[in-house]
DNA sequence: CAGTGGATGCTCT
DNA sequence: GAGCATCCACTGT
């Protein structure tokens, strides 16, 4: 079932978790997400935690959107906004396992071994062809496609990766036993 | 495997 | 001028 815009009116750490089993396609590229980051409005690790920015604007808009921002200079990274209009807070897409169109995937990240397309922010927003474009698109259309998951699934949780502030919040959300995670719970 | 360092561009101090 | 919500190539076990 596809998710409705007010799936993401929430507690960013309850959609985190749901998030976890869910479909992402974009343009029909894409499959089931197995991890993912929250960051809450009074989350100093959140890129919103200072204030509204041009970088972070669509971070303060309406739920149900897209925030993508450049990583480091070369990688783009995804999240979906949550919460309400002006609270910034959302879930950063760590991690696909990789189910349709991987021929586009392979093309794009220039790689034979699908578990190396989607095992990362960076990465996966490479293989689904995300860019600074899609920032602020609303996630009920086109070219995004988010499925509710199947069924409740078994959640693992641990700290947050590469970041330096409120490095011990244990935010991070994984399907428990997936081999498509970028690292290690 | 684990650890290190470079690429690269924008944001904020 | 520092610091990144990263990835890759390369080194050394």
């Amino acid at each position: 079932m596809k998710l409705r815009r007010g799936f993401f009116d929430r507690s960013v750490h309850e959609v985190a978790r749901e998030l976890v089993g869910a479909k992402l396609l974009v343009d029909g590229v894409g499959g089931t997400i197995v991890e993912v980051e929250a960051y809450d409005h009074e989350d100093p690790a959140a890129h919103g935690y200072r204030g509204r920015t041009a970088r972070n604007a669509s971070m303060f808009g309406a739920p149900g959107h897209a925030y993508v921002y450049r990583s480091y200079g070369v990688h783009w990274c995804l999240n979906f906004v949550c919460e309400a209009e002006r609270i910034a807070s959302a879930v950063l897409i760590r991690a696909l396992e990789p189910t349709e169109r991987l021929d586009a995937m392979r093309a794009r990240r220039g790689l034979d071994d699908p578990r190396l397309f989607c095992s990362g922010p960076g990465r996966l927003c490479q293989a689904l062809g995300i860019t600074g474009e899609q920032d602020g698109l609303p996630l009920d259309r086109s070219p995004f496609e988010v499925h509710a998951r199947a069924r409740e699934e078994q959640v693992i949780t641990g700290p947050r990766i590469g970041i330096t502030r409120a490095a011990d919040r244990p935010w991070r959300y994984g399907l428990a036993g997936s081999k498509w995670v970028s690292r290690p719970f």
